[in-house]
DNA sequence: TCAATGGCTATCATTTATGATAGCGGTGTT
DNA sequence: AACACCGCTATCATAAATGATAGCCATTGA
């Protein structure tokens, strides 16, 4: 699979689990210590992220990080 | 986990991996298209690395890249 | 002895992720 | 009508990842 894809996917999967718990993107943004644009870049996969930022979400959804970039 | 942590973690599995495949740090770095001093950094946490970077080691080691990130 | 290989460091320029701000359209509520 | 919330875009400055180069030391083999 290629990069960008991978990245769209990462993002779909994080959505999924925002919403499962009922969390706006305010509130996930907010949680993560930065601010809702920077979320939604992530959530539509425009950025590359590093494991540093996908570190912080996967533990405010308390998923393994495994699990976020399980998407192959 | 914190964030440097699992850094040096990922660092050891690509490390692992590539000599379990028998492939030299110049090897590997070819491989991925980069320079062996990167290479390097990676494995030794340095860097905050990115899900690109992760991938194109993911694709030449054969793993998932959820693999690689699977240290906690 | 000398060259080649492997692991490593330090350092540089360039690209880009990150963090932040302002603003827009839509929906729902008072 | 006015306000608040939601998802979203565009854009900016700053920090940092990436890609690359030069060089060090140790080991091995010609």
């Amino acid at each position: 699979m290629e990069k960008n894809e991978v990245l769209v996917k990462i993002g779909i999967k994080i959505r999924e689990l925002r919403e499962a718990r009922n969390l706006s993107l305010q509130d996930l943004s907010d949680k993560c210590d930065f601010e809702k644009p920077n979320l939604i870049r992530i959530e539509k996969g425009r950025t590359n992220l590093t494991i540093g930022t996908l570190l912080k979400i996967a533990l405010v959804l308390n998923v393994r990080l495994a699990e976020l970039v399980d998407v192959e």
